[in-house]
DNA sequence: CACTGGATGTTATAACATATCAATAGCCGA
DNA sequence: TCGGCTATTGATATGTTATAACATCCAGTG
């Protein structure tokens, strides 16, 4: 079983993995006949590049100084393009949504909050597995979404004494 | 350890289960000097009485109703007092707030949240188990509060071909 | 070309949540 | 009992997140 461990506090190059995982995106497209169309790109540019939660409305915020849409429709459309595409995820605990860091396979992700800095460390769930896979088994519960996040606080803020 | 299974889907006698959870909640406040005052108390007995989750605005309408209040800052000041306590429970994937089904001790529940009829079953988690706990310690996370929710459908909705 | 389906543009509104300030009620020590 | 503190309530306004509804456009296909 592969291990899929948080990528999430460390420092790293952003603009390598944005482009890295932009490119896959689009290969991911093309392979499944999706159409990753200008505000949709820009979209995950955006949300990859922040490398945090990120609320519809910042996101609009940030296409509409590129005179790509000014309307809230716009923003949840290609949000919901991107998740449904498993590219983007929405972070329920914060209403807001975040850059894949896993681009590819359908996967069941688990979030990790900071409450100080609100970056986000995404890691992986098997979602039949532990006690929320018993109480579905034992309920009769059929499963077809997790949502699981921790709030919490990062190395980085715990040291500077939240 | 105690194991808390999901009590979640099968019919039982709602009037009797509200009152005992709520007398068991006046117990509780009494103990830590917390106040139950009209509001408060009514909008627990609204939730466990619909045993499912509940909007702000929905349980707004009800104590409204009542004569308890039409503003939303009542029913919301009620339901951050309710969560706070442990007496009630916020459903972050629904925007929602269910009654707390193990009125008690501290603890870190997980929702089953079915999509066709919107009933909710609580069950418990145990936070740094599991992979969310892998992640968190490798990440040098501190866990202060979980978010464990799966939505899909209950044995009911299954069969009534949803 | 004409048709079809997805994508986009636009307006409006629904749904969820909080800030702020004034008034009141219960509690506790002097 | 008085005074002061704190929690609670009342009320208005506003902020934030999300979707409904309908028109238009555009690309691919028969």
């Amino acid at each position: 079983m592969p291990s899929a461990p948080a990528i999430g506090f460390e420092r790293h190059d952003h603009s390598a993995c944005v482009r890295t995982t932009l490119s896959q995106a689009e290969a991911q497209c093309a392979a499944k006949g999706l159409r990753l169309t200008p505000v949709r790109r820009r979209t995950l540019e955006i949300l990859l590049a922040e490398h945090r939660a990120l609320g519809a409305y910042d996101l609009l915020a940030h296409l509409a100084e590129e005179g790509l849409g000014a309307q809230p429709p716009v923003a949840y459309r290609a949000l919901d393009f991107l998740v449904k595409a498993g590219l983007a995820h929405k972070v329920e605990a914060l209403n807001a949504y975040i850059g894949c860091a896993h681009a590819g396979a359908d996967h069941a992700p688990a979030f990790l909050i900071c409450r100080g800095c609100r970056s986000v460390a995404e890691a992986e769930t098997q979602p039949m597995q532990g006690r929320l896979g018993d109480a579905a088994r034992a309920a009769g519960f059929k499963i077809e979404r997790t949502v699981v996040e921790a709030e919490g606080l990062c190395p980085a803020c715990q040291d500077s004494g939240a």
